[in-house]
DNA sequence: GAGTTTGAAACT
DNA sequence: CAGTTTCAAACTC
């Protein structure tokens, strides 16, 4: 059941997602102030052109949204909703936008699989979508829960099966803040709750525009196999927006799936983005009964910036493409998971299933792509692909698409796709025929422009990762039972700390090289930094996603050794003391602390108190210290001067090239005498001093200072002759 | 590049 | 917790 088909989606015009154009919508329910309005049965099952109804509540925390009553979609006099006579709901009061399925479309798979056709209203899917504000309050998107809505159809004797499904989008910082779902909180206990807490970076975020395009496809499990639609959410919801800032636009999408014999291949890409400025929506579609792939880019303002977050959750019978759209300039940033200090970017991705993880590799790129396989369920059929969706073998294009770019990625399924039984929404005794299959890939702020490699001949299994220098903002590819362990265990949340944290994304990492310790264990800067590892020297590596079992369980045993393991070891000091410092002190003996080897220098802090240092040298009045930082400064100033006087030098040279070159045309054969011009001298100089001074620095005697001025000056008067010798070539060749 | 030194991590 | 071993990075030649 489609609320909004993606091609309507498509249609759609962001500006009908404008808060200010539902405040301009008359308001038909003036003080509705419930967890959303309740369309009438008719309006509910008034079907659009796609068998779609959507009611949404609208609520939004920005002082700028008036909107406090609930307005029925037949009432919303904004274009886009009403062509497709969309009940659209908006129930500020509760901060929530509620989404509600009615119609359901018949699906070709299921017909196939014997289950006799039944409409359903499909309004136990559910979208749960909070956004924390500036004032701190969620703003929900949410569909109502169906069960509790009287009048809704179901299956008699199935009224597990219709289960509604829960997605729940927390946008904000607190991640400890949990999403107002007002009186469907009972119903999500007894449900599959997903959320997805995607943090802001400053908490003006909730003022600022914020655009989300959401796609995804709903788990098809707890509706009734009768049920010939697969439980697909798809449309545009929510806008919000402020008279100074952009529309915050919040696009859920889920386009229809009528193949339901495909491959639950799966990816999901939370891409968070460095810069706030944008949300791009990464939209995880099955294809459609026509093959065709459609790919929603909608931009998507947040105040923390852009996000790729591509939520999917599909039923085991649905291949499941991908599609991302981001528009440029745009940085990820990873998902806000709660309960875990001190990161600033957590995730919180709670997984039913286990699906299994491939590695997606884009070189030159930073980024992590995981793609995620689809764990099924028992599937009773065993249903051989559709001719559409024949790709079990055959890879699938995934597409990823920005505002100017447009990728595709092959999706081929996992090579060794783990059978895992999810764990079962509903006890109805259809879940034997759905599959759940359900990915959170969460990707660390990484500008845009970098995931803009041709995907399109990536190989199955290929990690995107960082250019290496090219800045360790990347994907972090998170193995869905990771998150679902992030979820569950609140100590493996410190793996992912170690992937978002600040330190991580802002240096590009050293290559490892370690050779026995497989990389699963601390010794590995890679694994203890909370990354795989990626174009390293290392040998028999375990770290990376074909060893996550391996992998998992080494990184319990170091959490169970040291729950605090993959936390920055460079944290803040206490109260008054220095901004930094070692977290747990050095424990140096022979270095002094003023080599590498210690790690509060090699971090450029000072040593503390709580380090078991002997012979520290690494303090503040430390005469070697301030030696050795002296020299490395002048170090510093020296190379870059030299390298200024040498770019001066040549830039003199070739500016005299340019300049006498009619002289040297002549034939004069006094080339060199020209060049030696006042220019020239002083920029030689200028390189002879830098030696002096560097002599001088580093105490050479005399003879060896002049020796290494006249070497500085014999370089000069080779650049020199050089120049000239090429300049009188190069005239000779004009000439001729 | 090979060998040595170093200190954190791992182990007992 | 302390002592020892293992390990990989830092360092030296």
């Amino acid at each position: 059941m489609d609320v909004v088909s993606p091609e309507l989606n498509s249609l759609l015009p962001d500006e009908i997602m404008d808060t200010e154009d539902i405040e301009d919508v008359p308001h038909s329910q003036p003080g509705t102030t419930g967890v959303h309005s309740e369309p009438s049965d008719d309006a509910m099952t008034t079907s659009t052109a796609t068998d779609s109804m959507l009611s949404a509540s609208l609520a939004t925390s920005t002082a700028t949204t008036k909107t406090t009553d609930s307005v029925t979609g037949t009432s919303v006099t904004t274009s886009g909703l009403q062509k497709l006579t969309t009940p659209f709901t908006i129930s500020p009061a509760n901060r929530q936008i509620i989404l509600n399925k009615v119609a359901s479309q018949a699906s070709e798979a299921a017909k196939s699989a014997g289950n006799p056709p039944q409409v359903i209203k499909q309004d136990g899917q559910k979208l749960l979508v909070t956004a924390i504000g500036k004032s701190g309050q969620p703003i929900v998107l949410q569909l109502p829960h169906t069960g509790s809505k009287p009048g809704v159809s179901q299956t008699a004797g199935d009224t597990k099966s219709q289960a509604p499904q829960f997605k729940v989008v927390t946008i904000g910082g607190r991640s400890d803040l949990k999403p107002v779902v007002g009186n469907q909180v009972t119903t999500l206990q007894t449900q599959q709750l997903k959320t997805v807490q995607i943090a802001k970076k400053t908490p003006a975020s909730s003022a600022a525009p914020i655009k989300f395009i959401i796609t995804k496809t709903v788990n098809s499990k707890g509706i009734s196999p009768q049920t010939s639609v697969p439980p697909v959410i798809t449309g545009r919801v929510l806008t919000q927006s402020s008279p100074v800032m952009p529309p915050r636009t919040i696009t859920l999408s889920e386009p229809h799936n009528t193949n339901l014999q495909s491959i639950p291949g799966k990816k999901i890409a939370i891409s968070p983005l460095k810069t706030p400025s944008k949300v791009t929506v990464v939209s995880v579609a099955s294809p459609t009964s026509s093959a065709s792939q459609k790919s929603v880019a909608l931009p998507v303002n947040v105040a923390l910036g852009q996000q790729i977050l591509t939520v999917q959750q599909s039923t085991s019978v649905s291949p499941v493409k991908v599609a991302t759209s981001q528009s440029t300039t745009q940085n990820i940033k990873p998902v806000a998971v709660g309960g875990v200090g001190g990161s600033q970017f957590k995730t919180i991705i709670p997984l039913a299933t286990q699906p299994n993880v491939q590695q997606i590799q884009v070189p030159g790129s930073r980024f992590h792509y995981v793609r995620l396989v689809t764990a099924t369920t028992a599937s009773s059929t065993g249903q051989p692909s559709g001719p559409s969706t024949s790709s079990i073998q055959t890879a699938k294009p995934m597409v990823v698409s920005t505002a100017a770019v447009r990728m595709s990625v092959p999706v081929v399924p996992a090579q060794t796709m783990k059978q895992v039984a999810p764990k079962p929404l509903t006890s109805g005794p259809q879940v034997v025929t759905t599959t759940q299959t359900q990915q959170r890939l969460i990707m660390p702020a990484t500008p845009l422009p970098q995931i803009q490699p041709n995907f399109t001949n990536l190989p199955p299994g290929t990690v995107l990762t960082p250019a290496p220098g090219g800045g360790n903002v990347g994907y972090a590819v998170v193995p869905a039972q990771y998150v679902t362990q992030v979820s569950e265990c609140s100590l493996c949340a410190f793996w992912f700390e170690g992937f978002f944290s600040a330190e991580t994304t802002s240096r590009p990492r050293k290559p490892c090289n370690c050779t026995k310790s497989q990389c699963l264990k601390l010794y590995c800067d890679c694994f203890a930094n909370g990354e795989f590892c990626n174009n390293c020297n290392c040998n028999n590596c375990f770290n990376n996603l074909e060893h996550e079992t391996e992998r998992l369980k080494a990184i319990k045993t170091c959490l169970d050794r040291n729950p605090e393991a993959f936390k920055p070891k460079i944290g803040k000091g206490k109260e008054g003391e220095s901004d930094r410092r070692h977290s747990k002190g050095c424990n140096c003996k022979r270095s002094g602390c003023l080599k590498n080897y210690c790690e509060c220098y090699e971090a450029k802090i000072m040593c503390s108190s709580i380090c078991k240092c002997i012979g520290c040298k690494n303090f503040e009045e430390s005469p070697e210290r301030k030696t050795l930082m002296h020299l490395a400064d002048a170090a510093e100033v020296r190379v870059q001067q030299q390298t200024a006087a040498k770019t001066k030098l040549s830039s003199q040279i070739s500016d005299l090239l340019m300049r006498t070159t009619p002289v040297i045309s002549s034939g004069s054969g006094r080339l060199p005498y020209t060049f030696v011009t006042k220019e020239v001298l002083e920029a030689t100089c200028e390189c002879l001093l830098e030696q002096a001074k560097k002599a001088e620095q580093t105490h050479q005697p005399q003879v060896e200072a002049e020796r290494m001025i006249l070497e500085e000056f014999g370089h000069c008067l080779m650049r020199i002759i050089s120049s000239a010798g090429k300049a009188k070539s190069d005239c000779a060749s004009i000439n001729c």
